[in-house]
DNA sequence: ACAAAAGTGTTCACACTACACCCATGG
DNA sequence: CCATGGGTGTAGTGTGAACACTTTTGT
């Protein structure tokens, strides 16, 4: 199967980081845990894994994402390869990073321990093992350009959210404040959301209308020649 | 060195492939190659070459860009890193996406000759061996984003260029016309380019004033708060 | 003189920004 | 009744889009 030319070359430890994102006490977090090997054992890192021969790329991070969070489905991207030659003091290990967004309501937190993982505000992110700090700020900036661009801030909730949260949300991804009125301006007027006679009561006495985001009136908006931009 | 935890696990091939840009006839070009060994010898295919024990990604990739164009220096940019199992059908490969963008006046045509390589206008492109056409259309999607982003676009030109020409790039890189006034209005207000008293005459009777990219006033306009936006 | 490409301003519509007050409710 | 967060409209400014004619020069 595997032809001639391909023997004569190196390979390479190939794997899979996962910069996981959720949001909560109106911040961005991102999971965290402590390194369970050496080198650099005991040290803040991202959770990872190495591909192994029957598997992708993208099934690598799956797999990492599943084993962390018990959740399927979870909204996951690229965001780059790593190959510095002594990015990995362990050895040489080429990793591929991928962000995902997850829905913190569902998070079972009984994973975190078990994992010695923390939700980590992104405001207070520690010193990481090896080039992780960079896997992060580089997905912050794709998640920055990826939620102007497509409708993906929907996935940090669980179906229904009210319209502080999604502006919280919103502030806590950009680090910075945004008009209550112009958000809400914006968002009614591209009438992809559908308004629940619910309500949330738990942080406001008066209570905030829950939403959720309607696929169907996404394909509308799409087909009237607009484009997504938030 | 390598950790006793690092030796359990597969190891793969990895690859670096480019797809190099040119522009050439008022038209977006990359450059091809017939693949030179089974499987699918002879298809169209984008230039790579395997990664080494002793290079980074980036290494491999700036050498593969070498090979291929003897130009040193070259804008280049990770795409993604592509990881399918089947991928490629001559082996589990794991290869990592680059694009580059090179100056064509600068171009040594032998060196097609020699690598039986082609310039082929973006819209004609063939059938590529494996995932090449993804890729190729990867890398067009974020090159687009990049050039409104950055001031890559002038990387191009070998120096300095006429504003008709950086319009006709413009408009094969997005594939829609734009308003010649609008797009002159909108450079001007920029002021981020040198007016040369040289003109270029070959395609035209009256002649298009040399510009060129400065430095300087970019980083003057950075500072004053702006952000680049084409 | 004419063909072919370079160069140049104005108007209009729309989107983004700034901004302040009333409402509903639980304690 | 008051403290807390939820909800609403308008006016001004700036940016992007549409649009047509004159200039230069080689043939």
């Amino acid at each position: 199967m595997t032809n001639q030319y391909y023997l004569d070359t190196s390979k390479f430890l190939v794997a899979a980081d996962c910069i996981i994102f959720g949001f909560r006490d109106k911040e961005l977090h991102i999971l965290l845990t402590r390194r369970p090997v050496e080198p650099e054992a005991g040290e803040w890192s991202l959770m990872g894994g190495f591909v192994s021969e029957n598997e992708s790329l993208e099934d690598a991070a799956k797999k990492v994402l599943f084993d962390y969070t018990q959740q399927r489905g979870i909204y996951m991207e690229q965001v780059n390869a790593y190959g510095e030659i002594d990015r990995d003091s362990g050895g040489r290990v080429i990793s591929v990073a991928f962000y995902a967004l997850v829905r913190l309501e569902e998070f079972d937190t009984t994973l975190a321990q078990k994992f010695d993982a923390r939700w980590t505000n992104i405001k207070e992110l520690p010193q990481l093992v090896f080039d992780h700090n960079k896997m992060v700020h580089d997905a912050l900036t794709l998640l920055r350009f990826k939620v102007s661009m497509q409708p993906i801030i929907f996935k940090f909730f669980d179906e229904k959210f009210t319209l502080p949260a999604l502006q919280d949300l919103y502030e806590a991804i950009y680090q910075h404040p945004i008009d209550k009125r112009n958000f809400r301006k914006k968002l009614a007027s591209m009438n992809i959301l559908d308004k629940l006679d619910e309500k949330e009561t738990v942080s406001s006495k008066r209570g905030a209308f829950y939403y959720t985001f309607s696929e169907e009136k996404y394909m509308e908006y799409l087909a009237s020649g607009k484009y997504f931009s938030l």
